[in-house]
RNA sequence: GGCGUGGUAGCUCAGUUGGUCAGAGCAUGGGUCUUACAAGCCCCAGGUCGUAGGUUCAAGUCCUACCCGCGCCACCA
């Protein structure tokens, strides 16, 4: 053995050690209990970072401990197509060549995100392997293959026959920019100063930000307990406005808050969701008057085909010149909502969307939580869960972006006329009713150039997984992402019907970050109930964000993000789990210093170099095996390491059992180092009987192997390369028997 | 605004039911190449445990108030 401990050399030779002794294949075995934990599935849209890195060193200490322990665990790797996240890179790339999607029919573009995607994937799984990660590759799963798109169908049309799906007008949050609708979650908030208009209508005086939108206005909302106001309240009132003057209703309603502006509202259902909220109560028209383009539109007399902006600085003049604008705030600061992916202006405007109906799904995932069935660790996020589902709302599904799976509706042209179509022919993009679109193109010109469809509230559909016959265009809205992931414990062990399911399901533990537990994990929770009565896994551990040295979240844009590969190249990859891993425990964010890493560098050599001792004191010896249990012969340090390696034993079990982490690494850390190292190996340096002291070093240094083996899987594989061992004993470390 | 979480040595953090709990790693300073390991070994220094009260024989640990940080959610035109 070399004075140091090489990990450039050593890593590849162990990677190559289990593998070729098939060391993580799953294995249906009726006489073990199953381990199964299933992997968050990295995005295919670019590397791994070091969340996923901590990710798969968490993941990986249980299932080899638990593989030691005797179970027979399973650990399933897969890839997400990471829907609007891919999407949104591919679409620089395609910026580049100065193209849009929009120059794409859908099938097209599909195609060409799809070949973009498997460029990316072969790098992250070549990457986790590195990472020692003990991963089924033969059970590997991609969110798009065949059989989980199907899965996903099946279940979707089981939930309309449940009568959960419906379709619906609703405000949503749609960004003209990106060309799509977002979920309330995937929103930012951002403080910002925009001037505040103060202007006359009718009788009053409202203050606001959007002048714009008054076309769109259908009525005016004051506090019922305004005394200012009362005896307007149910009145309809003449407003002089730009395009003529015309009547609205006075409503008197409590989200209007009398300490601001003047205490006035106009209310505006359709772009505005307090509005619209509002609006359902009050029985408002709804009256849109921005278009999907981000223009106003045809009920806006002179400024139609105006941007926003543009026609908001046209408003606030035309108001002026006609001395309705009574003085502008330009001081006034606000939150507005913009996506969390381009930063963009969401404009809320009302869209016929697919929904969930969440009432019935979301009783049991809230009870199954309480009941303490599923345990969350830490318990303190247990709270973040519970409250989510219970202040959970219908679920929009759909996406308006061709990357994902695509909602498997069909609608008949000759039955819906009004379905909005775009479609390319050409270079030319075409837009309008079908029924018109028809007169002068074929169907089948309309079909394959089908960019997007839009079709109204009541439209007619038919369900199908497979084209249907005749007229008929697909819908197409891609399921939100997190419908199809919701399915990965499920799609991952081929539900409904496999060995696998029936053997490994439910799942053990599910691992992940606590920042989707909302997104994901109640999702799987609620699917696992639905469709199989049981939740998909019996625990949930939730990691902590891996923050930068400056404590800040690591972004590209702040220049603080750590390539991990730079550590795994200079330190070695056990350094690299064992500094990640020391420091998660209570599952909190924690700062990631390089220092830790090199401590635990230092810590691999200090390991190999108690083996060469070792090693070098058995030569020309014949050493016999300690049994771990006869005391004849026993001194008293070998008494007191014997009892040592068996308390940290039981404490290493007890913090894995509780998912403390670090405190597990670290108990082992400090038996091997303080107790074994610095004071028995000094000891035995002394003794009289040195080849008696050398076989209870030996063995303890082989227990204590063991128990630091899932922590740092290279090193101390191999070091065991390098031992004698006796008969019986495992080739491999791996599958050596866990330490009682 | 609501909910949650944290403020312990220069840095990153442990400290689980109140009683060797004032700790670890790294960094700093000094010594040491003692043949397993200088990626080692030995030693020194460093904290009134955010602030102020309170409960207790005893409080980082429990209670109250306040200050500061972080996160999630909601959101007023």
């Amino acid at each position: 053995m070399d004075k140091r401990y090489d990990h450039k050399i050593e890593e590849p030779k162990i990677l190559d050690l289990w593998k070729k002794n098939d060391c993580f294949k799953g294995i249906i075995d009726k006489k073990k209990k199953p381990f199964t934990i299933v992997l968050p599935p990295p995005n295919a849209s670019g590397k791994l970072h070091v969340g996923n890195d901590l990710m798969l060193a968490i993941e990986d200490v249980l299932i080899r401990w638990k593989k030691m322990q005797g179970y027979s665990t399973l650990w399933l790797p897969g890839t997400d197509h990471a829907g609007f996240e891919t999407q949104i890179v591919f679409e620089r790339e395609l910026r580049e060549e100065g193209k849009s999607r929009f120059d794409y029919d859908r099938d097209t573009l599909y195609q060409k995100i799809w070949d973009f995607v498997e460029k990316n994937k072969g790098d992250i799984d070549e990457q986790m392997t590195r990472m020692g990660a003990g991963l089924d590759w033969s059970r590997y799963t991609y969110t798009l293959d065949d059989h989980v798109v199907d899965t996903v169908y099946t279940t979707f049309q089981k939930m309309v026959d449940d009568n959960l799906i419906y379709r619906d007008n609703y405000i949503v949050n749609y960004c003209p920019k990106c060309g799509t609708t977002f979920a309330d979650l995937e929103l930012k908030h951002i403080t910002r100063k925009d001037p505040l208009y103060y202007m006359k209508y009718g009788p009053f005086t409202l203050a606001t930000v959007r002048p714009e939108t008054k076309f769109g206005d259908t009525a005016v909302a004051v506090n019922p307990k305004d005394k200012r106001y009362k005896e307007y309240i149910g009145k309809e009132i003449e407003v002089e406005g730009l395009l003529g003057s015309f009547k609205l209703k006075v409503i008197a309603d409590h989200f209007v808050d009398p300490e601001f502006g003047t205490g006035v509202v106009k209310v505006t259902p359709a772009h505005d969701k307090n509005d619209y909220e509002a609006g359902l109560r009050h029985n408002l028209e709804v009256k849109p008057v921005i278009g999907l383009d981000g223009k106003l539109n045809d009920k806006c007399g002179p400024y139609e085909g105006m941007k926003v902006m543009e026609a908001r600085e046209k408003v606030v003049d035309d108001l002026k010149a006609k001395g309705l604008l009574v003085k502008i705030d330009e001081e006034y600061e606000h939150v507005v909502s913009v996506c969390y992916k381009g930063g963009h202006d969401v404009e809320p405007t009302v869209l016929p969307n697919w929904f969930v109906s969440v009432g019935k799904l979301k009783k049991p995932a809230l009870e199954i939580v309480k009941k303490g069935k599923v345990r969350i660790f830490p318990k303190w996020r247990e709270v973040t869960y519970t409250r989510w589902i219970e202040e959970m709302r219908d679920w929009p599904i759909s996406r308006q972006i061709v990357w994902g799976i695509r909602i498997p509706a069909w609608y008949s042209v000759k039955d819906n006329p009004k379905l909005l179509v775009t479609f390319i022919k050409g270079s030319e993009r075409i837009t309008g009713k079908i029924s018109e679109l028809l007169m002068n193109h074929s169907f089948g010109e309309i079909e394959k150039g089908l960019q997007n469809l839009i079709a109204p509230k009541d439209a007619k559909y038919i369900i199908s997984k497979e084209k249907l016959e005749g007229e008929f265009l697909p819908e197409t809205d891609t399921f939100d992402t997190w419908f199809s992931s919701g399915h990965w414990p499920l799609v991952t062990l081929h539900y409904p019907d496999s060995e696998d399911f029936k053997y490994f399901y439910p799942t053990s533990v599910m691992e992940t970050g606590w920042e989707i537990l909302r997104f994901w994990v109640s999702r799987m929770i609620m699917f696992g109930i639905y469709l199989t009565g049981n939740p998909p896994f019996n625990d949930v551990y939730l990691h902590g964000l891996v923050r930068a040295i400056d404590g800040k979240k690591m972004s590209k844009s702040l220049g603080n993000v750590v390539n991990p590969e730079e550590y795994i190249e200079e330190y070695g990859v056990d350094a690299l789990r064992m500094g990640l891993i020391s420091g998660t425990a209570n599952g909190k964010d924690f700062a990631f210093p390089k220092d830790k890493v090199v401590s635990y560098r230092n810590f691999a050599n200090k390991l190999w170099n108690m083996a060469r001792f070792m090693l070098l004191m058995m030569e020309d010896k014949e050493i016999s095996f300690y049994d771990g249990k006869s005391s004849k012969g026993l001194q008293k340090e070998d008494k007191e390491i014997l009892k040592k390696l068996k308390e940290t034993i039981k404490s290493v079990n007890d913090s894995l059992e509780k998912y403390r982490f670090s405190e597990a690494a670290e108990l082992a850390y400090h038996f091997m180092w303080d107790d074994l190292a610095s004071s028995y190996i000094e000891h035995v340096k002394d003794r009289q009987d040195k080849e008696f002291a050398l076989s209870i070093f030996r063995y303890v240094f082989v227990e204590g192997l063991k128990i630091l083996h899932p922590f740092m899987p290279f090193v101390t594989e191999a070091i065991w390369q390098n031992l004698p061992k006796n008969d019986g004993e495992s080739e491999i470390l791996l599958n050596s028997i866990w330490p009682e």
